[in-house]
DNA sequence: TGTGATAATTCACATCGTAAAGTTAAATGA
DNA sequence: TCATTTAACTTTACGATGTGAATTATCACA
């Protein structure tokens, strides 16, 4: 009786190939410029089927989002693997969070800019993926703390801070590429090791 | 002949109104939920009156921000009239720019985020008012290193720093509203105190 | 071969941005 | 005072959008 699973197979192949699609044209083209009907056809399905599978196209958003969020929890756990040194592993993290944001501009706006604009209730929740990610450099940060390699203030203020600092320049990088930025690693890098100089002890 | 004169003046009037239609609209309702037909309902015009005076939507959505960029220029221009002591007045417009940009949430985004998305070129130009907001952080930090209390480094990428810095934490602020942040002004000033302090010499 | 469920489509509607053509009202010159 | 030019504004229209409701096609099983 392998039929159910077949079809629930099918159905989830389905659903994929119509995130992959949209993942692709909203990165490609910017959300506001894609249509369900752009989506449908490059899948070969009717537009409607789609709402089969989504809520609607906020909806569509949100799971692509999720994904995007996702990788990048991936890429930044690769880091903590040969973590020797915290402070070096906070630096490394960073910089690979500003770098994937660079790397997929438009995933990164997508999730990090556009879609709270649609979802109020945003997708930061506790457990949430999104949730995740801070919590990876809020551990980071921590690490340092502990070592007394930053000062001994609120681990919660400390992360957010770097937070901060890695999602400006990326934003900043990201919306204004003509603007006569100093050298990019540069400024990343400085930007980095300005925020950690300014948290040690 | 103040025939002319008096044509001018009501054309711009009609201009100013339609601009101050569109913003409300923009910041209550969100670029993309306000339709010409919206604006032009609220202001008794018809809908098509608007491009007699703007070239298509993004370009009103253009003119609403660099009013925007032009209020925070001038609140940021008058901290410097008091400007005794040089860190303590970056401190101050740090502030002043977070706190623009809370006060005004959904003008900052539609300036700093949504308009990018909308005009390649985007509004940084050399001598635009966008460059001036720029300009004004980049000699407030560039005070501090000729008084030697910052590091000798290029003023470009300090001023970028501190940019990035105030630009982060202004958006996450805005888009996540619902994240368990540390208290709101400790952030924000831990946030510029600590951008200032790694910058220091 | 027929029956029931499930998946996908067709059709429809209200709304969108905006181009083009048409209309009205006001200013000018005789 | 009246015709003409000019400027301001509106009407109409087109193709595209998100999506709900009704319809049809597909396929496992009796």
């Amino acid at each position: 009786m392998g039929v159910k699973e077949r079809r629930a197979r099918e159905k989830e192949q389905l659903r994929q190939q119509i995130l992959s699609a949209a993942r692709e044209l909203f990165v490609n083209e910017g959300y506001e410029n894609v249509s369900m009907r752009k989506i449908a056809n490059k899948i070969e399905y009717s537009p409607t089927t789609i709402y089969l599978y989504f809520k609607d196209k906020a909806d569509l958003l949100d799971s692509v989002c999720q994904a995007t969020l996702l990788n990048l929890l991936n890429t930044l756990e690769e880091l903590k693997r040969d973590n020797t040194n915290s402070v070096e592993t906070l630096r490394k993290s960073g910089r690979a969070y500003v770098e994937f944001g660079l790397k997929y501009p438009q995933d990164y706006k997508l999730t990090f800019v556009i879609r709270p604009q649609f979802q109020e209730g945003l997708g930061l929740e506790e457990g949430s993926v999104g949730a995740q990610v801070f919590n990876y450099l809020r551990a980071m940060v921590s690490e340092c703390i502990q070592q007394k390699v930053f000062r001994q203030v609120d681990v919660e203020t400390t992360g957010q801070v770097m937070w901060s600092a890695v999602h400006g320049v990326t934003l900043l990088l990201i919306d204004f590429p003509d603007f006569p930025w100093a050298e990019k690693d540069t400024l990343i890098d400085t930007v980095i090791d300005t925020t950690i100089k300014g948290l040690q002890a």
